[in-house]
Parts: C-alpha cells; sequence; structure tokens
DNA sequence: AAGTGGTCTAGACCACCTT
DNA sequence: AGGTGGTCTAGACCACTTC
C-alpha cells in the first residue's frame, strides 16, 4: 500500500490523507454516494488522530467531493457535484470542459493611469497607474470576448508581454512572481448591445446582444488586486457559476 | 460583561462565541482590518480551549467577517466583503440592498409533468410529476422577471398558494415543512432576446434582451431539488455574485 | 526573543441514525 | 445497543512575523 502518511514532512498530515483520499474518490474506488470508512475507521487505517482525519474531510468537504450525514457517515459526491469553484470559473477550463479549444491574442500591455472608477474600484489614490492588458477571448480561433484587465501594481512590478506568453496564465503570474493570491472576488453580469468597435473586434453586427461581466478580484489579504472588464458574444457563450451555502 | 460562554447548552460554544465576535464586528467594536483578540487571548476572555476558539474563527472566515495572516493575527475583513453568499445570490436581499422594493406575482402553482429535460435535470424517472411555482418579480411594482420552479416533491408533498403567501420563501417552505436544506446550486446565465409573450408580461418589445438563468438546487444529501428558470429584463437587472478560492 | 497562527495528539462525552 | 459524526479539552511543537 502506497498510501502511508509520512510524519514530519513538510506538506501536512492532514493534507497528505486528503490527498489520499482524493486519489481514491477519483479512481473510481469509492463510488459516487457510497459512504467512505468512518472516522474511527481511518484513524487506524492511517496511523492519526481524529481532528486531523476531520481536517482533512472538512477539507475535502469545501472542494465538493465529499458530504456527512450525522450518524450515517461521509458519503462521496455525485460527479456531477465534484467540480471545484476555480474549473467551473476560469474562462479556459470552462470551454475546454465544452470541448472547444481557448485561445486568446493580446492587443497591449501597458501602465497606465486608468479612468476614476476604476482606480476607486481598486482602492488606489487619485493618479495612481496600474498595468493595463487588452485581450480578445477566442474560441476554436473565433473571438468570444473582448477583456481588459487593471492590475494593482506599483511602478517596479511589471509583467511583460514574455510573462503572458510563457505561463499564459495571469492568476499564476501573480501568485509566482509577486505572491499575490487571489482568494476572492466579486463579479457582476448585465446585458448591453454592441457599439461599433466592439461589433468589427467580435465580428458581429452593431446592436447585437453581448454578456457584460465586470469583476473585482481580492488576494489573500483582502486587497483588491485586479479590476477585469469583459464583454461576451451573446450567442456564442454562457456564464457558468456554482453558489454553495 | 454580558458576553459569557454557557457550558451544557443546546447551542455549541463555538457557535455561541461565534455569535458574541460577529457581534462586535457589527457594533463597530473591532474596526475592518484591525486585528481581533489573539487566540490565546481569547481562550482566556471566554475560558474555551483553542481548538474551540479556532472553530468559532473558521466559522466566521467562511462567512467573510475574519481573515488570518500567519504570523501576524486574525483580522476583520473590510466591510464590502462581510456579507454572505446568501445575501448576495437571494433576488429579494439584492434589490433591498440597492434601495429597490421587491415584490412578487404568483401567476400559479400546480402539480404537473414537466418536459424531459427537467425530470432529467432532477434525476426523476420520466413520467414523474413535481410542482411548478410560476412568478413575475417586482422591482418597485414593475417587472423585473420571469420565474418559473419545478420542485422535485413526491405526490402528497405539496406548496400551497398559502404557503407562498404565508412565508413569501420557498427556501422556508423547502425547510420548515420537508426539512429539505438548499445547500449548493449550478447555475448558468446568457443572453437571449424576448419573444411575443415574455415582451408582454414583463412591459417591454419584442425583441429586447434578456439576461436567462437556469439554476439547479442541491440538497444537503446532494439530491437535487428545484429547477429554476428566470428571465430578467436586460435594462432592469444586474446579476451579482461571489466567487471563493 | 516573543507573539502569532498552523498542525497534531489522545483522549472524552453527546446527538443522531440504524438494527 | 452499537456505530456514526459533532463538540470539546489541555496540552504540545512548528512556521512565520515583528522587534
Amino acid at each position: 500500500m502506497s498510501s502511508v502518511i509520512l510524519p514530519h514532512a513538510a506538506i501536512p498530515k492532514y493534507y497528505q490523507l486528503a490527498t489520499i483520499l482524493q486519489g481514491k474518490i477519483e479512481a473510481g474506488e469509492w463510488a459516487p454516494r457510497s459512504p467512505i470508512p468512518s472516522e474511527r475507521q481511518l484513524e487506524l487505517m492511517y496511523d492519526v488522530s481524529r481532528p486531523t482525519i476531520r481536517q482533512a474531510i472538512e477539507y475535502l468537504i469545501t472542494q465538493g467531493l465529499l458530504y456527512r450525514e450525522h450518524g450515517r457517515g461521509t458519503f462521496v459526491s455525485p460527479e456531477k457535484l465534484q467540480k471545484g469553484l476555480r474549473e467551473l470559473t476560469s474562462f479556459t477550463e470552462d470551454l475546454v470542459q465544452r470541448g472547444i479549444r481557448p485561445g486568446q491574442v493580446i492587443r497591449s500591455i501597458e501602465r497606465i493611469t486608468p479612468p476614476e472608477g476604476v482606480l476607486q474600484r481598486l482602492e488606489l489614490p487619485v493618479g495612481s497607474t496600474v498595468i493595463r492588458i487588452d485581450r480578445i477571448r477566442l474560441g476554436n480561433e473565433t473571438p468570444i470576448g473582448l477583456q481588459v484587465s487593471y492590475i494593482a501594481l506599483a511602478p517596479g512590478q511589471e509583467i511583460t508581454i514574455e510573462d503572458m506568453e510563457k505561463t499564459g496564465s495571469l492568476y499564476r503570474i501573480l501568485e509566482e512572481k509577486f505572491n499575490l493570491i487571489p482568494t476572492e472576488a466579486d463579479e457582476t453580469l448585465e446585458v448591453t448591445l454592441a457599439n461599433r468597435e466592439e461589433a468589427n473586434l467580435l465580428e458581429i453586427n452593431e446592436g447585437s446582444p453581448l454578456l457584460l461581466s465586470e469583476r473585482l478580484t481580492f488576494t489573500q489579504n483582502r486587497r483588491p488586486v485586479e479590476f477585469v472588464h469583459i464583454l461576451y458574444r451573446g450567442d456564442r457563450y454562457r456564464y457558468y457559476t456554482r453558489l454553495k451555502r
């Protein structure tokens, strides 16, 4: 059995155990809606204390993989519910799951002084500069959305087009280069109609309906890092989300 | 000091403590971004063990009221982030926060055999019946949305118009009458255009842009209970959501 | 060095569900 | 009655931050 919890390891025991349990679920060893071993059994199986077992289980519950029923047991979630929030809300993952090839064209990356409304949302003083990334999002090589991101980084902290092309993901850059971890976001969605320029870029008629998303993303310290404005083609895009509690 | 943790009470200690801390935050006793007392200090202040303190803090973190920084302390969230998911996603709460008077017209409540697609999503066998509730949602007395809910209840488990008028909330009825607690939902949003009937009911022109939301709600046992289809007027409604992790 | 949160133990008793 | 998860204790040591 490869499933052994290492003591004194860099990785916490509860996390090692969570990884093992997750592996068994994903391998189909425990079917959806069937119970996993009880907390006392897991104590014996892995030689860790019950609070640690519970911490591992609680982690997997927040991830959507397990649910508990008092007096009955702990059960594997139905497959549909096993996807995390991250996968459900990432543009790229979204398309991949629907069998569409995602892509992007980076139109520009610049340090600029944004509109006042953007500075207010990012809680920056008037006159501050931010990095603006202007992109066209593609699905199967056709335009699906126009995305403009404003990122609150002080002068000297820069993001280059090489960074974006190497990793492909803005969030990876924020995490690895600046230790900024997006943990929370407020998003609004509404309907609007395409103006001339938007229609040209999205290859649709002027006046076509669009889905407008505005998102403010916060880091682990609850500081705003990013304000994003995205216009999606109404006929090519559907927004997915999962609500909890 | 009224803040005393009662032993042997029906309410768990961690929850009593969480309520006390929440009260202090909402009363402004601890300002946003300022630290609350350390876990060791809280141990002495309330005479409960540290794991219990931590459980209370973890609960308030999931509620969005606090955040932690390793080695620095536990801090009060900025006010904007103190709203829970529930408030952000309830139609009624949504409008109230924007200073709009919410209302509804119940067009019908019936037990019917729904379209096959609805039965599939509710994981019911072909030919099953469900309860359909057909409503018009109002904001300041004008129509904002058309909502059709399909609720997976066995024959004999019924919802009456009196139930709806007494509580006003479908979720309250599900919880109090049937012990079904909605805990998770998958939602999609897309753009569509109003047909003749929809335009009439919403008092807009045919062909006006609408926001279409489809939501599948799951109970504490991860069983689907409700499928909802809502058409919102594009010019009168904006959808808010909060993403975590 | 001192204070903070992060992890972990080895128990205990209670509430809920099934048989 | 026996098994399950829910709550709680009184400690311990570690990792990170600040002084």
